[in-house]
RNA sequence: AGGGGUGUCGCCAAGCGGUAAGGCACUAGACUUUGACUCUAGCACUCAAAGGUUCAAAUCCUUUCACCCCUGCCA
């Protein structure tokens, strides 16, 4: 079943058009990538490997304004993580073979320098139901044209005074094709060409250009671009010094419901303090679903299944939840944990008493772990597992109700005690005869399981429960991050990166990206809970 | 004198004239020492709408409607 991007390059090859395919990955440094972007990332990697071609990470460093090597390093990173291997290349490193192009235009007279305002170049330009007019400018002599380039590259205009356009259709119903700018004077300090250039390239001049010189076969991109493309192709045409004349194929961008997925808007997050940074767990950044505990598989997993196609869609965040579920499903090391824990004693033993119990991890029939918890006469369970008045259906501790204690016994609750405000603070359990877990000879049926954590063999941490990080109005939702206190079995602690806490979720151990700078420092143990375990529980 | 795209289940998405794949979500039940996993069953007589062509239409034609993109010296 191959998609429509998919369909054409296998005509390509069919016909041989091309004998083998390059693609490339262009992001412009200018912050941090997104699952969007992986998206991107994931098709043009995936179309190469399938098809036995390339893909080039090029930076698409056009702009000196907004573009810096912390996010050089930080996509490359991404990018490793993601699984790609490739070659680099940077745009900026084009800019002479760039210049030249520019300049065979202009002897081709269809270019020409502008020095009109930039308020006149845009009423010039018409607008979506006018047409434009055409410049004063339009008409100079080629020799005059080529000077004039000459002093833009030389640095003798101001930004602003002068800009190269193409010559095309003022008329055109394609805003993009009335004469658009291809050279701005920047008086910029780019990040690796220095203070070298004066001008530097619009994208849709550099890009196809760009494509050309790498050789690139299908140049995929988002459907934003679908009115580029016909300017894409005037490039190319005009510029008639390539071997391979790349193709441009469009294709709809990723939007999560609950998720904003812009650079800008991320930028806003960090910058406002709203997350603590790009790995901020609650981010959709790579950086932060990485911190979060998402593995690179399964946000492989995820762009596979959303599938590529032309229209407009938000997918649900249900389907990423499910992706990783499945994954740590197979591979999390289960461990149980007590969140906003209160302490239960085993009223028939005493101080003294401790046994080491098997714990199994049976997933779809197989067991995929067998590990040791020690228990004791005081343990911890969660506050939820205990209910004075238990809700229908309830099949947890209740008063005079039975319970099995996971790996262990079935227990007996006799009583319970509460503080002043009627809060339960302790939980009195007896230790129903002959039940313990795999000897159990007591003939009791149906009882309800819940997790412990032995007191003695604890450890104090936190978790962090997250939610969506902008509310249905797309503002931030402060209560999108949730911090539990919680005991864990110590023996437990180091086990594992991720883990299944038992009848609660996944988690990942909280440790922030390499070469992010991270502001606070706990010396606590912190979980980070990537997602909840499906919850058939109906309240 | 506007142009370029897209509309198939709650959400993605196959389908390319021969009688609506799949995934996610959801519902019911079985199993269960995780209310998880697993299993079983259910979940679009209908493809934005209306006409038309055809033995046969989600697929072809016509018209209409809705949504997205385009008037940066951003990418």
């Amino acid at each position: 079943m191959a998609n429509f991007i998919e369909e054409v390059i296998e005509r390509d090859l069919a016909t041989k058009k091309h004998t083998k395919i390059a693609l490339r990955y262009p992001p412009e440094p200018n912050g941090y990538l997104h699952i969007g972007h992986a998206k991107a990332i994931l098709i043009n990697y995936g179309l190469a490997q399938k098809y036995n071609g390339t893909c080039n990470l090029r930076f698409d460093d056009t702009n000196p304004i907004k573009e810096n090597d912390e996010y050089v390093q930080a996509i490359i990173q991404d990018m490793k993580w993601l699984g790609w291997q490739g070659n680099i290349y940077y745009a900026s490193d084009y800019f002479e073979k760039t210049l030249e192009i520019a300049k065979s235009l202009i002897l081709k007279g269809v270019a020409y320098v502008d020095l009109s305002t930039p308020e006149e170049i845009k009423d010039m330009r018409g607008t979506l139901t006018q047409v434009g007019r055409e410049s004063k400018y339009r008409n100079t002599s080629i020799d005059d044209n080529t000077k004039l380039f000459q002093d833009m590259i030389d640095g003798k205009f101001e930004e602003g005074k002068a800009v190269l356009r193409a010559k095309i259709d003022m008329s055109s119903p394609n805003m993009n094709m009335r004469d658009p700018i291809i050279y701005r004077v920047l008086n910029a300090h780019h990040y690796r060409q220095g203070d070298k250039y004066k001008v530097y390239p619009m994208y849709d001049f550099a890009h196809p250009i760009q494509d050309a010189i790498e050789g690139i076969t299908h140049s995929c991109c988002s459907l934003e671009f679908e009115n580029n493309r016909p300017l894409y192709d005037w490039v190319i045409q005009q510029s008639a010094c390539f071997e391979t004349i790349p193709h441009q194929y469009e294709f709809a961008r990723l939007n999560i419901d609950g998720y904003k997925l812009s650079k800008r808007h991320l930028i806003n997050l960090v910058q406002d303090n709203l997350v603590q940074g790009w790995d901020d767990p609650r981010m959709p950044t790579l950086v932060g679903l990485r911190r979060r505990g998402y593995t690179a598989n399964s946000i492989k997993k995820f762009c596979n299944d959303i599938g590529v196609s032309k229209s407009n869609s938000t997918v649900d965040i249900a389907m990423l939840e499910s992706c990783i579920r499945d994954e740590l499903n197979h591979t999390a090391q289960r461990a149980m944990v007590s969140i906003d824990p209160i302490e239960l004693v085993v009223i028939d033993r005493d101080d003294n008493w401790t046994e080491n119990l098997e714990l199994d991890t049976v997933v779809d029939g197989q067991t995929i772990d067998n590990s040791f918890v020690k228990i004791s006469n005081k343990i911890y369970i969660d506050r939820a597992d205990f209910a004075i008045n238990p809700p229908p259906k309830y099949k947890r501790l209740t008063v005079g109700g039975l319970v099995r204690l996971k790996a262990a016994y079935i227990v007996k609750c006799e009583k319970y005690d509460t503080d002043c405000n009627g809060n339960v603070v302790k939980v009195y359990v007896s230790i129903v005869p002959n039940s313990k877990s795999g000897q159990d000879k007591s003939g009791l049926k149906g009882v309800g399981v819940i997790h412990w954590v032995d007191a003695k063999n604890s450890v104090d941490i936190k978790v962090r429960h997250f939610d969506k990080l902008l509310d249905e109005n797309d503002k931030y939702n402060p209560n999108s991050i949730e911090i539990l206190e919680a005991k864990m079995d110590k023996d437990f602690v180091n086990k594992a990166e991720r883990f299944q806490f038992l009848r609660h979720g996944y988690y990942c151990i909280d440790k922030p990206v390499a070469n992010i700078q991270q502001s606070n420092t706990q010396s606590q143990l912190v979980f980070n809970r990537i997602v909840g375990l499906k919850d058939g529980f109906k309240h």
